[in-house]
DNA sequence: GTTGTAGATTAACAGTGTTAACCATGGCCT
DNA sequence: AGGCCATGGTTAACACTGTTAATCTACAAC
């Protein structure tokens, strides 16, 4: 097995059991039995090694949405289980989740475009259900992607708060989530009598 | 002045023109010169100079929140103002707003709750304003502070995802932030068409 | 005048990411 | 076969990091 592969395995290992704060290059070297260095010569630096289990843990992210996506139900009720499962895999798996949002990836912009096709996919696949339901008249917005990208920053809003522990404690977790994606549901919705009746 | 809100104002400064992660209490010392050892005597250790830090940013929130719930308008008007300056605060101070609400705060628990009294103000605030709306029959959900917290965590989530750099190229970001708003005040308004009239 | 203590210091430890210089192995070309 | 050179690895070193232990200094209290 190649080098490259053990590095981000160990990697993916160590993440998962002693979180993100402590990867370390020479935790991960003596890990696989090898020096520190010879990581060098397969990533540019941690930054880039960190990238590589981002592309990872997106793609773990995304299978797990699309086996809800590919769902024969309503649109609606659709976006709802998308909410859920995704709220569900952030609380389940949180130094992967970590990892894939928390990071800042201040170089990140110049990475090959290539790359992130697959990231975009998850939200390439909202935006179809979206698109679906906009054609039943149900939505509220004309631009799918748009929309399925707001939707999606208020579920890592969600799932961050969670995990990052602001959440009061007098507001109860599950009641929090329940509520969080009724209201993020009920926010795509057309709306048929408006604010503006109340006046 | 005393040695102990020195350091605050130099690592504050840091912050705000060197970002979080190369906020080093070597750095800070050296900055005001002194021994690097002596921050320990008015600090436990480099994490609970940070909670320091996210006091003071969490006051500032706070303060620019309030400035508009004392505003004189509609309830829904209000969130959707509290709204866009919530996440103009986080663009326009990203280093400050990182240091708030980035930061995973692990033994964050055993805090004095005393402290957190000013960080939970801002959330009493919101959920004031939906109290409100809640007896003028326009919102949806019956307990104001659990959907204060999920408007929050909406907000920090569209804030968020801009300060990584997460939000695709395709969607401009003054829309995504238009939008975004648009679906968290549509979001907690009572539907009186529900949803289920479409089927 | 001694004692105690609060506030600072220096030295050191154990760890970090990263670079430079070096070395071995094996394939290719003449 | 002998020389060449890239590939993939090594060790040593640099410049940092947070943190602790031991020490020193100055000043207040009895």
């Amino acid at each position: 097995m190649s080098l490259r592969v053990q590095i981000l395995e160990a990697g993916r290992r160590m993440l998962l059991d002693e979180g993100f704060d402590s990867l370390s290059m020479r935790k991960i070297a003596r890990e696989i039995d090898v020096s520190a260095t010879s990581i060098y010569l397969h990533f540019k630096n941690k930054d880039h090694l960190i990238y590589s289990l981002i592309e990872e843990g997106i793609g773990e992210l995304n299978r797990s949405i699309r086996r809800i996506a590919d769902l024969d139900c309503e649109p609606l009720q659709k976006i709802e289980k998308i909410a859920r499962s995704y709220i569900a895999f952030g609380l389940d798996r949180p130094q992967e989740y970590e990892v894939i949002f928390m990071v800042r990836p201040e170089e990140m912009p110049r990475y090959p475009k290539e790359k992130f096709r697959k990231a975009r996919l998850g939200y390439e696949m909202l935006a179809s259900v979206i698109r679906e339901g906009n054609e039943k008249d149900y939505f509220l917005e004309p631009e799918p992607l748009t929309s399925a990208y707001a939707i999606w920053a208020q579920l890592h809003g969600v799932t961050s708060v969670i995990l990052n522990k602001r959440l009061d404690t007098r507001v109860p977790k599950n009641d929090f989530i329940t509520h969080a994606v009724n209201q993020i549901t009920n926010g795509i919705q057309l709306n048929r009598s408006s604010a503006a009746s109340y006046e």
